[in-house]
DNA sequence: TTGACTTAGCGAATATATTCGCTAATATGG
DNA sequence: CCATATTAGCGAATATATTCGCTAAGTCAA
């Protein structure tokens, strides 16, 4: 008898709003392919996962056009912002500065995307 | 027939390790007054979380000490590195940058975290 | 219209996740 | 040494996650 439902994404949801982000609102067919490329899994499985995830509201869907049109309920923004907090707070005891300095020392960044940060953190001390 | 095991840690798991790391190698009981705090939960159940993840080699666990002690497999370090980097790959789309700036400018952050990571900046830029 | 194809959906099957009762083994104090 | 408490562990129960077969409903071209 677990718990009551984490609302943390499975890897399978995680999947599927992927595609749904980059490909925009798409019939299942479209959604079963992208998928498939990700993980071995049948089209009545995507079906059938689309709808748990219609369940959760996860996703919303158009019945008016007749392939259903699925579209994701969060942006991909917003989940970002979920998931990041969620991991600070988790993993990171809340130190959001803990974690941009492990994502900086650990990942190759270009200038380009070093002075951006720059900018932010210019922007943060109000200069 | 769910897929493979995700190796993602559950929400259980995740609060194991958190007490492991905060409070380092203890034995069950203590592991348990601690999670208790987290989430309404049994005595027994917290043994048998800890023998799945002694299963799936999250903890270990020393033996000679008759309350057995049980400690974390992975550093939280190591775990947050992990963690960071599926969250850029699968949620930034690879760009740890996007991260760092959402992450800026989503959370307040102190004027002595902001100048540590600007020394962080200079020193990636070789300064 | 009909046959073939596509789409929707349900429900059962199975795997993992989590819970806890109950029993056994071990420790401990008097 | 005995009674009692603590610790270990197993196994069943139950909830969620994921899979897919099978059927029905809708579409469409000849």
């Amino acid at each position: 008898m677990p718990r009551e439902r984490s609302n943390q994404l499975t890897e399978v949801e995680m999947q599927v709003l992927q595609v749904l982000w980059s490909k925009g609102p798409s019939p299942v067919r479209v959604i079963h392919a992208h998928l498939s490329e990700l993980r071995d899994t049948n089209y009545s499985t995507t079906v059938k996962m689309l709808s748990v995830m219609l369940d959760k509201k996860l996703v919303r869907r158009n019945e008016d056009q007749r392939p259903h049109v699925y579209s994701a309920v969060v942006t991909r923004r917003k989940a970002q912002k979920q998931m990041l907090h969620d991991l600070i707070d988790q993993v990171y005891d809340g130190s959001a500065t803990s974690l941009v300095l492990q994502a900086l020392s650990s990942k190759k960044t270009s200038p380009e995307d070093l002075q951006q940060i720059r900018e932010m953190l210019d922007k943060i001390q109000g200069e």
